[in-house]
DNA sequence: TAACAATTGTGAAAATGTTCACAAGGTTCC
DNA sequence: GGAACCTTGTGAACATTTTCACAATTGTTA
C-alpha cells in the first residue's frame, strides 16, 4: 500500500455502510456502478479506491457483497474491538456514550472521566465516571487505545497532553478548538459548528456560485 | 468569486475561530504566518484562501484582527442569525440543543420535532417539542432556513424528503446514512462513527505507511 | 465452442488543490 | 527623505486527486 488519501478512507467508510445495507436487502453481488450510485460517486472512483488495497472484484461480474464488506471491515479495523475512553460527560459526551453505531462497530467505551465532583463516582449509563486525575493510571491499566475528548474548548489541550503522555496514540476531539499533538499521535476533530457554518456559507454565497 | 473549494471554507471556519482567540488575547494585527502556525498550515495557503474573497491585508504589516474577523464572519454568514429546526430529540439531538457554539454563532434552534408521543408537547430545555407531523406547517410559519436531522438512520430519508418538500434549502444530517436531496438543496453530513473508523484505519495501517 | 455482454483494474489525461517565489507596496527608523 | 525591512497578493510550478478510456477477464447464451 503506497499511500492512501483521507478522502479514500472516508469513502471506504461509506462503502462499508452501503454494503451492510446491500447485504441486508439480500444482494449477493454488486458492481462498482451500483456502489457509486448510492454514494453519488463515479464507478471509476469506487474501483480506484478499492484497488489501493487489492483486487477484490471479478471482471465481468462485480464484487461479492459479503466478501467485500469483510475485506473493508478488516482494512478499517472493524473486525476487532477497540478499547475506548471518553473524557467529559457533558451533553456531547453523554450522547456519544449512547451512540449505538460505536458499539456496533467494535468501539467499546470502557472508561468515562470528568472533573465535576457531582458526576465522579456516579454511574452513567452503566459506566462509572472517574476523576480525570486518575486518567493516566486508568488508561494504562485498561489498555485504552483511543480517547474521545468531549470536554470544553479551554480544557481540551490540557487533557490531550495528559492522554498523550501515557502513550495513547489516537484521539478523537469534539472540542471546538485546534489541539496540538506529537507527530506519532493520530488526531481527528469533529467540529459541529463548522458544518453549520459551511451550510450558511453556501446559503449566503449560493447566488454568486450559480451565476459565475 | 470564481469558485471556492470545500477545504477553503473549512479553513475559513478555522481562521475565524483562531481570530476570536487572537482578539481575546489582545492582538490587534497578525500576519499570515501567525495564522498559519496556529492551524498547522503554510502562510501561502492562508493568503491564497483569503485572496478568493478580496484583499484584506496590508503589505508589510499583516491583517487587522478585528477587521479580518468581521469580514470572515460575513463570508460565512455569521454576521446575522439563522432560524434552525431540529428533528429527533434523542441523545444526539439533545446534545445539539445545548451546544453553546451554535447559539453563539447565530444559529438559533427555534423548533424541535419528534415522533415519540412521550416527548411531544413537553418542554425540552426551554423549547416545546412538536409532533413531526406538524413539521411542514411549522417550518413555513417560522421561516426555518436550516434543518438539523438527528433521527435514526432508517427515518432520515423520509424526514429529509418532508423538509425538502416545504422548500428548506439546507440540511445538516447526523444520521449515519447517505440521504438524497435535489441539487438545489445543500446537504452536509456529520458521521461520528466515520471519524472513529478513520482513527482505527490509521492505527491498523500505521506500520505500513511508515515503512513504504 | 464461439460470439457477446458485462465489469474490473489501471495507466494516462484532466482537473483540482497547494506551495513557491517574487514583485508590489507598505512601515519603521535614522 | 531614503534605506532597510516586512508582508501581502498572485502567477507559475508542483503535487494530488479524479476521471477517462480501454485491455483483460469472466459469465452467458446460442
Amino acid at each position: 500500500m503506497s499511500k492512501v488519501s483521507d478522502s479514500t478512507v472516508r469513502r471506504l467508510s461509506m462503502y462499508y455502510r452501503a454494503l451492510l445495507e446491500f447485504e441486508r436487502k439480500g444482494y449477493k453481488i454488486i458492481s462498482s456502478k451500483d456502489l457509486a450510485k448510492t454514494e453519488k460517486l463515479t464507478p471509476a472512483q469506487v474501483r480506484k479506491d478499492l484497488s489501493s488495497f487489492g483486487n477484490f472484484g471479478t471482471r465481468g461480474l462485480g464484487y461479492l457483497v459479503k466478501e467485500l464488506k469483510e475485506r473493508i471491515a478488516k482494512i478499517l479495523g472493524l473486525n476487532r474491538s477497540w478499547n475506548v475512553a471518553l473524557v467529559g460527560v457533558g451533553n456531547v459526551g453523554s450522547a456519544l456514550v449512547s451512540y449505538k453505531e460505536f458499539q456496533k462497530q467494535g468501539f467499546k467505551i470502557k472508561l468515562l472521566f470528568d472533573n465535576d465532583q457531582r458526576k465522579i463516582n456516579k454511574n452513567h449509563k452503566g459506566i462509572l465516571v472517574s476523576d480525570v486525575n486518575l486518567l493516566p493510571k486508568k488508561l494504562k491499566e485498561n489498555r485504552i487505545e483511543i480517547v474521545i475528548l468531549a470536554v470544553p474548548a479551554h480544557a481540551a489541550q490540557e487533557v490531550a497532553d495528559l492522554v498523550v503522555s501515557v502513550g495513547v496514540k489516537s484521539i478523537l476531539n469534539f472540542a471546538p478548538v485546534q489541539i496540538k499533538v506529537p507527530n506519532d499521535v493520530i488526531l481527528r476533530s469533529v467540529n459541529m459548528a463548522m458544518e453549520l457554518e459551511h451550510l450558511s456559507f453556501c446559503l449566503v454565497n449560493k447566488s454568486f456560485r450559480v451565476e459565475s
